[in-house]
DNA sequence: GCGCTCTACTAGCGCGCTCTAGTGCGAGTA
DNA sequence: TACTCGCACTAGAGCGCGCTAGTAGAGCGC
C-alpha cells in the first residue's frame, strides 16, 4: 500500500480512500491510484483491513459434508450475502471434524455471524454461541437459545405426505426418524399425529435412524429380515430425509422388492438427489433458496441492529410426487 | 488479550507465548493464563495474528457445489491439513458465482496456498494464479502452468472399464464426455484408444456432455430418440463421471430400459453417490482421501520450501463393479 | 484584504497480535 | 566473590490497513 502511495505520489490514506470507494479523492487521482495498484499487483489485505475497522462483514457458514441439501442452501446463500455486501466463509463438519471445530474455525476467522446448517450440537452450546455472535440455525429448532431460526413447517410437510399415502390406500406406514438430526423431532411428532388422525394408531411404528444412506440401508435390511421371519412388510416408508430414503430404496430394490409396486417410499428435503435418481423420489420439498435468503437476511439485519431479537421464519414445504409412491399391493391387509 | 494479561498478572507477550504453545512460560503460568482466558471468553483473533506474523498458515480450497466427489475430497483435506498445522478455508463455485470469484475470496482472506478441486478456468488464469500463490490443481491437468497437480491415471481407469466391458461381450460402447470438465480430455482419449485396441474403431462414438446429471439425462433422451427412429441402442455407456451416469440411468430406466439387462452403464469417480443408489453404480474409483492428502502435502511442502518446483502425483484408479453392468443383450449385434 | 466554505489531501494513532531484544534472578562454576 | 548460563518473563516495534482530526489551497462575497 505504501508502494502504491509512493508511486502514485499520494499518501497512504488516499489510497485507502480510493480502495474503499469513498468520497474524498478526485476522479483523476482515483484512476492513477488504481492503475498503479494494478501495475504492481497490489490487493488490499483483508486481514489488516478487518483488524483496522473492527468489522469483517463476513458471514460464517457451517455445513455438513455429504449433506446434499446443504449444498443447495449454500448455493442460495452466496448471492444474497453478496447483495447485502457481505463475504461468506465456509467450514465443513465431517467425520473426524466436529461441528464445534468447524464453528471455532469460523469464529477464529472473525466471522460476525454464524449460519449453521442443520446443527446437531446441543442447545446449551448453541445458546452460548448465540450470546457471543449473531447465530442463525437452519432446519434445527433450538428452543430457548439466542439464535434465529429458519425452517420449513415440518408438520405441514409430513401431513401432506401422510394424507397422500393414506389416500392411496396405505395403512401400514412406518417412519424412519432422523435421531438428533434437524427437524427429526417434529417430523416424528407429525407422523404420529397423522397416523392417529387417520385412525391408524395401532399401526404407528417409528424406527430409530439417522439422516444418512447407511441408516436407510440398515433399516431396509431390518424390514427384509422381518419379512423373512414371516412378518409383513410395511406398504409405505416415510424416511427422515432423502438420503435415508435412498438407503432404504437401495436395500429393498437390491433384494428384489419392487418400488412402488410392493412398497412406497417418501423422502424429505427434495435435495438435489431426489430428482436425479433413476426413479425420481417422492419427497417433501423445502425451498432451499428461500431458506438461504431468510437465513442471510436474519443474520445481517441483526448485525446492523443489535437491538433486534432473534426471529423465526417458517416456510411452507410442498409434497412432490415422483416415482417411488403408488397404491399399496393388492394382497396387503393394509 | 490485554485483559487476560492483566487478570493473570503477566504481560501480553506471555499470553501470546502460552497461546502459541511455545517454550518460555512455566507450567503454572500457562494454566493460570488459560484459565483466565476461559473465564472471560478470550480467543486469539486470527486476523491480528495473521497480520502480525505475516504467515496465515491457511489453505484455501475451491470446490464446486453439487460436485459430490469434491465433498469426498474435502473430507480428506481437513485431517491432513490439521496434521500439518494448517487451517482450511472453503469457497464454493456455483451457478452465479464463478470460480474466479471463489478464488478471489480465498486470496482476499490471505490463504497462502490454493487447492483447486477440478478447476475449469482457463490455463492462462491458472498459471497467473500459480505465480502469485502456491497452487495445486486436483483432477485437472494444466500443462504449462506453475501449479502442482494431483490426479488419477485416467487412462488406466478407462482402460480397465473398457477391457471389462469388452470382455463381457460389449462392442457398441459409447462415451459421454465431460466437455471442459477435469480429466475429460484424457478419458476421451483413452476411450478412443481402448476401442481401437479392441478392434472396435468403427464403433467409436463420443457424445459431447458435461459432468452433471442434466447432461446425462439429455444424452439418455437422445439415445432413446434414436432408438425410436429405428437405430439400435448402444449396449454400454461409459459416462464422464458418476453424476452423468446417474442422469443416463434416470432417463433410460424411466423409459423402461432395464439396466443392466438391456444396457450397461459405467460411471467415473466412485463418489458418494455410486454406492448408495438402489442399484450400485459400476464405476472407476479414485481414492479421494489419498488424493486429498497429496494435494495438501504438495501445497504445504512448497510453502515451506519455495525453491521446490511444482510436482505431479498420479494415483492408480480401480474399477469397482457393481450393479449397472452385465453382458450385452442376446439380440444385440454387439 | 479578511473570513468563510468546500474540496483534495495528509499525519499519525490504533486495531490485536507476534517477535526481537532485552531484563532480572537463582543456580552452578571457577 | 565474580562470573556465566538458562529460565521466566517484559518492553516495545511493527504487521497493513481504517479513521479522525487536521491542513493547504481554491473560490467566493463583502
Amino acid at each position: 500500500m505504501a508502494d502504491v502511495a509512493d508511486r502514485a505520489g499520494v499518501s497512504r490514506a488516499l489510497v485507502s480512500i480510493v480502495f474503499r470507494n469513498q468520497p474524498g479523492a478526485s476522479q483523476e487521482t482515483r484512476e492513477r491510484v488504481l492503475r498503479v495498484a494494478e501495475e504492481i499487483g497490489y490487493r488490499p489485505d483483508s486481514a489488516a483491513r478487518l483488524l483496522a475497522r473492527g468489522r469483517s462483514r463476513t458471514l460464517g457458514v457451517m455445513f455438513t459434508v455429504h449433506q446434499t441439501f446443504h449444498t443447495d442452501l449454500i448455493e442460495g446463500i452466496y448471492p444474497e450475502a453478496e447483495r447485502l455486501g457481505y463475504d461468506v466463509l465456509l467450514s465443513a463438519a465431517a467425520e473426524g471434524r466436529s461441528e464445534a471445530k468447524a464453528i471455532e474455525a469460523l469464529l477464529g476467522h472473525r466471522c460476525e455471524a454464524l449460519i449453521l446448517l442443520g446443527p446437531e450440537a446441543d442447545p446449551a452450546y448453541l445458546d452460548a454461541l448465540g450470546q457471543r455472535a449473531v447465530t442463525v440455525s437452519v432446519s434445527r429448532r433450538v428452543p430457548r437459545a439466542r439464535v434465529d431460526f429458519v425452517h420449513s413447517a415440518e408438520s405441514k410437510g409430513v401431513r401432506q405426505a401422510m394424507d397422500y399415502l393414506v389416500e392411496l390406500g396405505h395403512r401400514r406406514i412406518v417412519h424412519i426418524d432422523g435421531g438428533r438430526g434437524p427437524g427429526s423431532a417434529e417430523r416424528r411428532r407429525s407422523y404420529r399425529a397423522a397416523m392417529r388422525r387417520h385412525g391408524l394408531e395401532p399401526e404407528i411404528r417409528v424406527i430409530p435412524g439417522e439422516h444418512t444412506e447407511q441408516s436407510g440401508i440398515e433399516t431396509g435390511r431390518l424390514l427384509l429380515a422381518e419379512r423373512d421371519r414371516g412378518l409383513p412388510l410395511p406398504t409405505a416408508v416415510l424416511a427422515g430425509n432423502d438420503r435415508c430414503a435412498m438407503g432404504v430404496l437401495m436395500a429393498l430394490v437390491r433384494a428384489g422388492v419392487e418400488v412402488p409396486r410392493d412398497l412406497s417410499v417418501v423422502g424429505y428435503d427434495d435435495s438435489h438427489l431426489s430428482h436425479v435418481m433413476p426413479i425420481g423420489l417422492t419427497t417433501v420439498r423445502q425451498d432451499a433458496v428461500l431458506m438461504a435468503e431468510h437465513a442471510v437476511r436474519f443474520a445481517v439485519e441483526r448485525l446492523e441492529d443489535p437491538q433486534l431479537q432473534p426471529r423465526e421464519a417458517v416456510l411452507d414445504p410442498k409434497l412432490v410426487v415422483r416415482g417411488t409412491t403408488g397404491p399399496p399391493p393388492q394382497g396387503a391387509a393394509g
